[in-house]
DNA sequence: TATTGACTTATTGTATACAAACCAATAAAT
DNA sequence: ATTTATTGGTTTGTATACAATAAGTCAATA
């Protein structure tokens, strides 16, 4: 298996503790590989900084509430302006296909059940297959490249966790709000309308992590 | 020397030619290392974008019109940014440093001979410091971490090489204005007159850039 | 008891050898 | 003549060995 992608997924899910030590040689002794291909994931995921040197070997990066505000607002400013672009860019294949995942994406919080981690995750795959869309439509592979980039960070947190009722039902209206935004070209509203979507989630996440370390809730579901 | 700086700035210097294929074994050879650490500076060249894989080997990736004006789009979204941030969170300290930048690009500027590289270089060198600055001052790490990604492009094409005495006077009474606007705490002000500053930048890249393939005109400047 | 220094061990950095994949060119067959 | 197969050389992918360095440990001394 391809070194980068396990080591991230394993990052994403939060399989090492956010600080601790990862030895190369444990690495690959876990992955059936030698070092030489560990050592050029890790390089990657430096380059992406989800992975830190430390004093010796290197730790999966430890984010701060700092970080998580500082990120937010990077991403509220990307994501909206995707979504402004969007609604000038957009074809009519990106129509269909943001109009399915957000159908999708309603179909989800409908059969969610409260605190049934399935169903949380399902939800967060079609929210995510939204977002996706946008950044696609917006037509601009830069743009496209430094968010994925960004929109990692907030997984790694595990920020759908404090995911209630209420603000899923809120999220709903917002995609809805969104979409018809870009349907009608309408820029300024998308944009504004994003804006607001990310700000939400930020301050949701934050109201839950006054100083607890984030780590890591759902060792149960590693497998 | 450390094989990935060595080759960062091969490609800053235009000393490889976009598209041209580099063979591990060469450059291990150039810089008299084995295969392994220059796989490993590939690697993190290749996650920021400046490298692509090919056929064989890797390649100095190749930057069209399209890829400019989707550059030039981000990077005015995010210094734009980082401006209005920079207002609002800018120390003393900030304005010592902006101070100073701003007052040896103007000695710079005064300095300056027509096509003379030199003084051109110097010029850039300190343009660079006003930007960096800029967003120090916005304290956002993850910004600054993003910005400096996409920073580095426009100089793999030589945008400085087309800076006219009339674009290099107007950029000089706009970094005033940007200094201004963030002394005196006025987001708006800078975001829009950075706004501005790099869409003149853009513009005037892209007007000499008619489909001519953007390689490498400076060829005695490298060593 | 704390601190320094030497020694031991663990971990990364680099080189190199070999395996596998790939491209190209040439030869054979239709 | 055109297409396909085969083979040879080049280039990357991986493993491994060894060198360099940093960390940890324990004892000796202040």
């Amino acid at each position: 298996m391809d070194a980068y992608k396990f080591i991230k997924d394993a990052i994403i899910l939060g399989k090492y503790e956010p600080g601790m030590r990862l030895g190369e040689e444990t690495l690959a002794k876990e992955l059936n590989l030698s070092r030489t291909p560990i050592r050029e994931a890790i390089k990657q995921l430096e380059a992406e900084g989800l992975v830190i040197p430390l004093k010796r070997g290197v730790g999966v990066r430890h984010f701060t509430k700092e970080d998580i505000r500082e990120i937010y607002d990077l991403r509220s400013l990307l994501e909206s302006y995707a979504a402004s672009q969007a609604a000038v860019n957009r074809t009519e294949e990106d129509l269909i296909e943001l109009k399915t995942a957000n159908e999708l994406y309603e179909q989800a919080i409908h059969d969610h059940l409260q605190s049934d981690m399935t169903s949380i995750r399902k939800i967060v795959k079609v929210n995510q297959r939204f977002h996706e869309a946008i950044v696609s439509a917006a037509k601009n592979k830069h743009l496209h490249f430094h968010i994925s980039k960004v929109v990692v960070i907030p997984i790694v947190f595990r920020s759908f966790y404090w995911y209630t009722d209420f603000h899923l039902q809120q999220s709903l209206e917002v995609h809805k709000i969104i979409f018809n935004a870009i349907e009608n070209k309408e820029p300024e509203r998308a944009r504004i309308a994003m804006h607001e979507h990310i700000f939400q989630g930020r301050d949701n996440v934050l109201k839950h992590l006054d100083d607890i370390k984030i780590s890591h809730l759902f060792k149960e579901e590693i497998k």
